[in-house]
DNA sequence: AACTGTGAACGGGTTCACAGCC
DNA sequence: GGCTGTGAACCCGTTCACAGTT
């Protein structure tokens, strides 16, 4: 590369030139967990080759998404752990703190509250809520439950603007529609329904049996395979 | 279509002409949950346009998905809400039942053990390990926690081929090795750290803080346009 | 010598437009 | 008329091959 960076800034941060690609961004998550396990064992460099094993992809694709986030590998040597971590870290807007709410407090929500992940990568989980009276001023991961009456009080005074539903099905869209209501801007809905939301709030839905089904479907045509073979072997 | 579905079995099964795009199969779970609730509200048909709008996609996509499956809407009118919620249940092996085991029976293992859409999707939950002494015994939705030390006898005995890693993520790997020795031939993996299998072993991750980090990225760029705006920068 | 960074070729997946059918 | 089914065009993303750098 001639031209000096032109499209960074002083303190490294680069002027997006091209948007990343959402493949890209999908993966960067993989590889900040790979690189956070590498710097837990003391591993200061790591090549395309290496992080691309570990994170279940080719190296080309490595070199490829990390080029969009600048050129931060050294040639000949590699890309450094912490350099990369913070760097990926800053371009998925990990840098800075996240105040989370979740709604749901059965044991998703709950486990979801404990969850170790979220922490780490700047989340922080700063209220709970739920319906159920029972539940209500129980503590749980260090936090009070509160009452669903008082979220929108509770997300403006904490000024909290991602939220996750962990609430049963038929609970989740009026659920999704307090939050908007309340100024969230992204959800996270575990509840095992489709939500609507108006095009300005980001949502993201996580299906926990949609992986098992997937699962279901390549095991599928394995057993299909085995079974015929059982039955008369012949194919290996 | 002229040719006479020469390419079906006498029970309506397609024999595979081509095989179903991927991102296809990733898509058949949330079509098969849409059409799970329109069949609770009594609908009979469907558009693929109502279908698109629900599942967050577009009508083309959910004809070209459709049609890998066979011809099964009716031109003029649209798709069968049951006949397709059976099709595609068919086309993902959710016709017959599947055997899983959960291992790690915190918080999230037995939020997941409890998780009714499993079931709904002909995943039976049929065993639960956990290492601690103190758990084992107990029982979680009416299953008793079995000790870890069992896990090979008792999968073997329910001929169990399909396991949920719950544990945390230091045990995760080592899990993951004596649920394949006991002969498990997919694997879900919950705990934050990434595994290794031998090949022929199916193996999905799911990162409950990847989606959360997906969301802070699309959220930061427009906190990062608003905040700039705000402090008075002149770039948008 | 080793490994990154990237234009270019390639391929799978998405979208389009319309033919086909009810 | 309305809606599906699908070849063809298009496009995003992946892969390749190699130039560039330490």
């Amino acid at each position: 590369m001639r031209t000096p960076p032109a499209d960074r800034t002083r303190t490294g941060a680069r002027v997006r030139t091209r948007p990343i690609p959402e493949a890209t961004v999908a993966r960067l998550p993989v590889y900040l967990r790979v690189l956070g396990e590498l710097a837990a064992q003391q591993i200061q460099t790591v090549s395309s080759e290496r992080l691309a094993e570990a994170a279940g992809v080719n190296p080309p694709k490595v070199r490829k998404d990390l080029s969009y986030l600048g050129s931060y590998g050294t040639r000949g040597v590699g890309y450094d752990v912490e350099y990369l971590v913070y760097q990926i870290s800053r371009e998925l807007g990990l840098t800075q703190d996240w105040p989370v709410a979740i709604v749901g407090m059965g044991n998703l929500g709950q486990a979801l509250a404990g969850y170790k992940g979220f922490g780490e990568r700047g989340f922080r989980i700063m209220a709970l809520f739920d319906k159920d009276i029972e539940r209500v001023g129980q503590t749980v991961s260090g936090l009070t439950i509160e009452h669903i009456d008082d979220l929108e009080g509770s997300l403006k005074e904490k000024d909290i603007r991602v939220a996750i539903v962990a609430t049963p099905a038929q609970a989740a869209q009026e659920t999704a529609e307090r939050l908007v209501a309340a100024g969230v801007r992204s959800i996270l809905n575990f509840a095992p329904t489709v939500l609507t939301v108006p095009d300005k709030i980001h949502l993201r839905q996580v299906d926990l049996s949609v992986e098992l089904q997937i699962l279901a479907f390549y095991e599928q045509r394995n057993a299909g395979k085995k079974r015929t073979a059982a039955a008369g072997d012949g194919a290996h």
